[in-house]
DNA sequence: GTTGTGACATTAT
DNA sequence: CATAATGCCACAA
Protein backbone atom coordinates (compact mmCIF):
# COMPACT_ATOMS: atom_id res chain seq x y z
CA UNK A 1 0.00 0.00 0.00
CA UNK A 2 1.24 3.62 -0.87
CA UNK A 3 2.01 6.18 1.87
CA UNK A 4 -0.73 6.46 4.73
CA UNK A 5 -2.06 3.34 3.72
CA UNK A 6 -5.74 1.94 4.16
CA UNK A 7 -6.35 3.64 7.18
CA UNK A 8 -5.56 6.82 5.41
CA UNK A 9 -7.92 6.17 2.69
CA UNK A 10 -10.94 5.65 5.01
CA UNK A 11 -10.02 8.97 6.61
CA UNK A 12 -10.64 10.98 4.22
CA UNK A 13 -13.15 13.35 3.25
CA UNK A 14 -15.81 12.20 0.48
CA UNK A 15 -15.05 15.42 -0.88
CA UNK A 16 -11.63 14.69 -0.80
CA UNK A 17 -11.50 11.91 -2.48
CA UNK A 18 -13.10 13.15 -5.21
CA UNK A 19 -9.84 15.51 -5.66
CA UNK A 20 -7.91 12.40 -6.68
CA UNK A 21 -7.00 12.54 -10.08
CA UNK A 22 -8.35 9.37 -12.02
CA UNK A 23 -7.03 8.64 -15.16
CA UNK A 24 -8.13 5.96 -17.91
CA UNK A 25 -6.20 4.19 -20.27
CA UNK A 26 -8.24 5.86 -23.03
CA UNK A 27 -11.13 8.28 -23.47
CA UNK A 28 -13.51 5.35 -24.32
CA UNK A 29 -12.77 3.99 -20.73
CA UNK A 30 -13.83 7.79 -18.71
CA UNK A 31 -17.83 6.84 -18.63
CA UNK A 32 -17.57 11.21 -18.00
CA UNK A 33 -16.71 11.42 -21.80
CA UNK A 34 -19.09 9.02 -23.07
CA UNK A 35 -21.96 10.25 -21.37
CA UNK A 36 -20.61 13.80 -22.90
CA UNK A 37 -20.85 11.83 -26.17
CA UNK A 38 -24.44 10.30 -25.70
CA UNK A 39 -25.86 14.07 -25.16
CA UNK A 40 -24.20 15.68 -28.15
CA UNK A 41 -25.61 12.65 -29.96
CA UNK A 42 -28.96 13.56 -28.91
CA UNK A 43 -29.25 16.96 -30.33
CA UNK A 44 -32.23 17.06 -32.90
CA UNK A 45 -31.60 18.25 -36.31
CA UNK A 46 -32.37 22.12 -36.37
CA UNK A 47 -31.27 22.99 -32.82
CA UNK A 48 -28.16 23.44 -31.07
CA UNK A 49 -27.02 23.27 -27.61
CA UNK A 50 -24.13 24.69 -25.19
CA UNK A 51 -21.07 23.32 -24.12
CA UNK A 52 -22.36 24.19 -20.65
CA UNK A 53 -25.46 22.60 -21.24
CA UNK A 54 -23.86 19.57 -22.07
CA UNK A 55 -22.05 18.56 -19.57
CA UNK A 56 -24.79 19.17 -17.22
CA UNK A 57 -27.33 17.31 -19.01
CA UNK A 58 -24.45 14.62 -18.96
CA UNK A 59 -24.47 15.14 -15.30
CA UNK A 60 -21.22 17.04 -15.08
CA UNK A 61 -22.07 20.42 -14.11
CA UNK A 62 -19.10 22.69 -14.53
CA UNK A 63 -17.17 20.82 -16.88
CA UNK A 64 -17.92 22.48 -20.15
CA UNK A 65 -14.32 21.98 -20.55
CA UNK A 66 -14.82 18.64 -20.28
CA UNK A 67 -17.87 18.97 -23.51
CA UNK A 68 -14.90 20.57 -25.45
CA UNK A 69 -12.49 17.86 -24.96
CA UNK A 70 -14.65 15.08 -25.45
CA UNK A 71 -15.41 16.23 -29.27
CA UNK A 72 -12.03 17.39 -29.90
CA UNK A 73 -10.74 13.44 -29.54
CA UNK A 74 -14.27 11.69 -30.99
CA UNK A 75 -13.35 9.53 -33.65
CA UNK A 76 -14.70 10.57 -37.19
CA UNK A 77 -16.78 7.69 -37.86
CA UNK A 78 -18.53 7.87 -34.72
CA UNK A 79 -20.19 10.97 -36.75
CA UNK A 80 -21.53 13.18 -33.59
CA UNK A 81 -23.16 16.32 -34.78
CA UNK A 82 -20.58 18.09 -32.92
CA UNK A 83 -21.45 21.46 -34.97
CA UNK A 84 -24.55 21.72 -33.09
CA UNK A 85 -22.61 22.53 -30.14
CA UNK A 86 -22.05 26.23 -29.17
CA UNK A 87 -20.40 28.25 -26.73
CA UNK A 88 -22.80 30.10 -24.41
CA UNK A 89 -24.98 32.43 -25.87
CA UNK A 90 -24.47 30.66 -29.18
CA UNK A 91 -21.71 31.68 -30.33
CA UNK A 92 -19.64 29.69 -32.35
CA UNK A 93 -16.23 29.25 -30.61
CA UNK A 94 -13.94 28.64 -33.42
CA UNK A 95 -11.92 31.54 -34.65
CA UNK A 96 -14.04 33.95 -36.94
CA UNK A 97 -12.28 33.10 -40.26
CA UNK A 98 -11.10 29.37 -38.98
CA UNK A 99 -12.33 26.70 -41.55
CA UNK A 100 -13.78 24.91 -38.45
CA UNK A 101 -15.68 28.02 -37.98
CA UNK A 102 -16.94 28.15 -41.59
CA UNK A 103 -17.97 24.48 -41.49
CA UNK A 104 -19.83 25.02 -38.21
CA UNK A 105 -22.03 27.79 -39.75
CA UNK A 106 -22.49 25.96 -43.33
CA UNK A 107 -23.44 22.45 -41.24
CA UNK A 108 -25.84 24.40 -38.96
CA UNK A 109 -27.55 26.69 -41.77
CA UNK A 110 -27.70 23.08 -44.09
CA UNK A 111 -30.05 21.89 -41.41
CA UNK A 112 -32.34 25.29 -41.18
CA UNK A 113 -30.36 27.12 -38.10
CA UNK A 114 -30.02 31.38 -38.33
CA UNK A 115 -26.51 31.74 -38.40
CA UNK A 116 -25.74 35.61 -37.73
CA UNK A 117 -22.20 36.74 -37.13
CA UNK A 118 -21.16 34.17 -35.38
CA UNK A 119 -23.92 33.14 -33.76
CA UNK A 120 -26.83 31.35 -33.88
CA UNK A 121 -30.52 32.28 -33.48
CA UNK A 122 -31.80 31.66 -29.58
CA UNK A 123 -34.82 29.81 -31.07
CA UNK A 124 -32.17 27.14 -32.08
CA UNK A 125 -30.64 26.59 -28.42
CA UNK A 126 -32.12 23.67 -26.33
CA UNK A 127 -31.30 23.14 -23.01
CA UNK A 128 -32.39 19.56 -22.55
CA UNK A 129 -34.77 20.95 -20.37
CA UNK A 130 -37.61 20.25 -23.21
CA UNK A 131 -36.50 16.53 -22.95
C1' DG B 1 6.29 16.39 -9.09
C1' DT B 2 5.04 21.31 -11.89
C1' DT B 3 3.44 24.27 -15.65
C1' DG B 4 0.96 25.67 -19.55
C1' DT B 5 -2.87 25.13 -22.68
C1' DG B 6 -7.54 24.61 -24.03
C1' DA B 7 -13.72 23.32 -29.29
C1' DC B 8 -15.77 26.72 -21.85
C1' DA B 9 -18.80 29.12 -18.16
C1' DT B 10 -20.05 32.39 -14.76
C1' DT B 11 -19.64 36.36 -12.17
C1' DA B 12 -17.89 40.80 -11.23
C1' DT B 13 -16.16 45.24 -12.61
C1' DC C 1 -20.20 46.15 -25.53
C1' DA C 2 -14.84 44.51 -22.91
C1' DT C 3 -11.69 42.61 -19.55
C1' DA C 4 -10.39 39.98 -15.40
C1' DA C 5 -10.82 36.57 -12.02
C1' DT C 6 -12.13 32.12 -10.87
C1' DG C 7 -13.68 27.38 -11.38
C1' DC C 8 -12.86 23.15 -13.88
C1' DC C 9 -9.76 19.28 -15.28
C1' DA C 10 -7.44 16.27 -19.14
C1' DC C 11 -3.33 16.21 -21.30
C1' DA C 12 1.38 17.13 -22.93
C1' DA C 13 5.90 18.49 -21.87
Amino acid sequence: MARGGKFAELLLPLSAKRSRPRRFATVDDNPDVQAIWDMVGAIPRGRVSTYGAVARAAGLPRRARLTGFALRVAPEEMHLPWHRVVGAGGRIVFPKSSPSHREQARRLRAEGVLVKDGRVDRSAIMDFEDY
